[in-house]
DNA sequence: ACAATTAGGAACCAATCGGTACAAATCACA
DNA sequence: TGTGATTTGTACCGATTGGTTCCTAATTGT
């Protein structure tokens, strides 16, 4: 009874987040998006109610697509040690920058502009970064090298590898040199060799 | 010989300072920076050469007045263990968000926008954290807890500090609860005390 | 008095911002 | 084959962006 769409929502959502991921909000315009996503101005305002909208959107699908991997890939299977899932993460976050990708974690580049002082963008921002807290608290838990903390002291130690984290992707973001990024995690690594 | 300058540069620079801290590079309007400088646009454009070149004054000026404290503080006097400077300035950070001021850091903040694609930002963005790192790596080589670190430790260990530092001053922006910062700080002192 | 240089401010610039209005194209159903 | 519903593309909107160009008034040294 009326004409259908002639693109998908969910793949145009996803060509949004690429751009959003490389450029931040502010920094993606609406040319740029329109692009991107393959539509028309006309489109975008009927499927999507403008860009901030979208943007929320992107971070639930962002959350789906990279968060929650993390997330899953820290509170991992439990026959496999926590701690070994956390250094998987970090060296992860480090090959995906030596393969060439600087665009850093979407969440921690919108937590860093302005962006993230409009209430609803902070507290998904939030959200989302307290999910990755929540995972390495997770995998802490479930440490070998760590079972002799106590709760507060593995909520301590996640809140630094969250802040970790987020150093680590704005600093990827930022074109610093590779081998910082390195050192800085084989230094993550080397605590709990200390500690054993 | 001719009409003097009714305004310091330097309280003007300063004051720029101050706007774009608040509100980023690119967050920072030309009227904005005016009002804030207290000029009007014929005598910023006669005094500077535009926004960039501003900015560029004004990274210069963060270097003196953040950057450089910090680095003093932590290559402080050999007196003093390194490590406690290190968690001075930690601790320094937090207490600065508790206070209110959730400016976090010009330069980490310009790291993470689109500022950071722009070469001459992106160098001096660069050289200031490198001359954090610098910082920490001297005060780890002034610490007692850490004297059996080679000197490849060592550079990975204040790598991996510095990225936390970046964490902190982006957590800090976001307005992340203050007792995620200072149970990260908490973390990082517990280091230690396990090594110890 | 005069030359030089500044401040201040208004007017203006092209470009871009996000957003809207609307006619034409396209479909599903009767 | 109409007909109603909806998408699509484009033209357009006002506001704002950073930047430029004037001009006049003010203030100095010579």
């Amino acid at each position: 009874m009326a004409r259908p769409r002639e693109f998908s929502i969910e793949t145009a959502t996803q060509n949004a987040m690429n751009v959003f991921w490389a450029h931040g909000y502010e920094g993606a315009s609406l040319p740029e998006l329109l692009k991107g996503m393959g539509i028309a101005r006309g489109s975008f305002y009927k499927a999507f109610d403008g860009k901030k909208p979208l943007f929320m959107s992107v971070l639930d699908l962002y959350d789906q697509e990279a968060i929650w991997p993390a997330v899953t890939l820290l509170s991992g299977p439990e026959d496999v040690d926590g701690w070994k899932r956390i250094m998987l993460l970090f060296n992860q976050v480090v090959a995906v920058v030596a393969s060439g990708d600087h665009r850093g974690c979407l969440v921690c580049t919108a937590a860093a502009g302005p962006a993230a002082n409009d209430v609803d963008i902070a507290k998904a921002v939030g959200l989302a970064l307290d999910k990755m807290r929540k995972g390495f608290e997770t995998a802490l838990g479930a440490s070998r090298q760590h079972n002799e903390l106590n709760a507060q002291q593995r909520r301590a130690f996640a809140d630094m590898l969250t802040a970790q984290y987020v150093g680590l992707r704005i600093l990827a973001r930022s074109r610093a040199p590779l081998a910082t990024l390195e050192r800085s995690v084989s230094a993550i690594q080397g605590l709990t060799d200390l500690i054993d």
